[in-house]
DNA sequence: TACCAGGAGAGCG
DNA sequence: CGCTCTCATGGT
């Protein structure tokens, strides 16, 4: 077939794939000059965007590019999405701040682990614990000649046989129980996880919230990065943040509070909505960092 | 040094 | 329930 090639092009609209791959949704993203690389399934994928196009290039021959198009979410009109924002001033600051950010559709054991693996952890060390993970044990995928080795997200049934300190040893910490449990159950068949997308939100994150660190917030990112769920609201340190300044001016607010506002304002659509409150925190309105101060006779002595 | 980071679970009243 | 404490690790 003539279309078969390493690399293909896709044109796109209001798709900001430096924001979307660096928005904290998915950790495996690395960025190379003016690219991204990272692993989708078994596939390495380098991708560019030159703004109305992405291009991708693979390390071998592809007729099919489903597994691509599937997780950018290529086909998703993002205009319809944000129309059915709430009409409201936060939301339109937000939207502006962070026009073209999109959702992916991430692999859902990959997505499950990972944020296991996240709670109070900062999003460049949830990047340490998942790469470590992958570069121990994860099955090596093909890359282009030249290339630094890859390898795909470890499957749930090889994390099962590990040990607790094989996984504290990727930096995890008290997770690591978490983590491994939580893969003994899906390896075993406890919890079907291919079965969760064709039941309803709430079912779906009651089973998942069955598993050993995994609360209300972990569960609400899976149902809505893996699955598309788009009613799921995570909230977390972050949005809290945003619906206390943006909604309640500061007021002293319950989360349990929030969590109800959030569902019953953003609605079944309110998962976009909270990606875009969640950037528009963590880059524009960002605390500046208090600057150091800089001592001369701060030298690290070491007796 | 002390504090905090995209939380969850256990133990209390 | 609702509150508080703890959990491990790295960065500032």
């Amino acid at each position: 077939m003539i279309s078969d090639s390493k690399t293909k092009s896709f044109p796109v609209q209001d798709y900001d794939l430096d924001a979307t791959l660096s928005s904290g949704q998915a950790f495996r993203w690395r960025r190379l000059e003016r690219s991204w690389i990272g692993v989708i399934g078994g596939h390495w994928v380098r991708l560019e965007s030159s703004g109305d196009a992405i291009f991708a290039e693979t390390a071998e021959v592809l007729s099919d590019w489903k597994w691509l198009m599937d997780y950018l979410q290529l086909e998703l009109d993002l205009n319809s999405v944000l129309q059915r924002f709430p009409d409201d001033e936060p939301m339109r600051v937000a939207m502006g701040a962070c026009r073209g950010l999109r959702l992916l559709r991430q692999d859902p054991w990959e997505c499950l682990a990972a944020f296991i693996c996240s709670s109070t952890k900062q999003i460049v060390q949830i990047q340490q614990i998942i790469s470590l993970l992958c570069e121990r044990y994860g099955e090596p995928v093909n890359v282009p000649p030249g290339c630094a080795p890859a390898q795909a997200f470890p499957s749930a049934a090889f994390l099962a046989g590990l040990r607790e300190s094989d996984l504290r040893a990727c930096k995890m910490g008290f997770r690591a129980p978490y983590l491994l449990q939580s893969a003994q159950r899906v390896a075993a068949g406890e919890l079907d996880l291919a079965g969760l997308g064709q039941m309803p939100v709430d079912l779906a994150r009651e089973q998942l919230m069955q598993l050993p660190g995994v609360g209300r917030k972990i569960a609400d990112c899976v149902l809505l990065f893996a699955y598309g769920f788009q009613s799921a609201f995570p909230v977390d340190v972050w949005v809290i943040k945003a619906l206390r300044e943006l909604y309640f001016r500061r007021r002293q607010v319950k989360l349990k509070r929030l969590q109800r506002f959030s569902a019953q304002y953003f609605g079944t659509h309110g998962g976009y909505a909270q990606q875009y409150l969640f950037h528009y925190m963590r880059t524009v309105a960002r605390p500046k960092p208090p600057r150091r101060r800089i001592k001369a006779e701060t030298k690290n002595v070491k007796n």
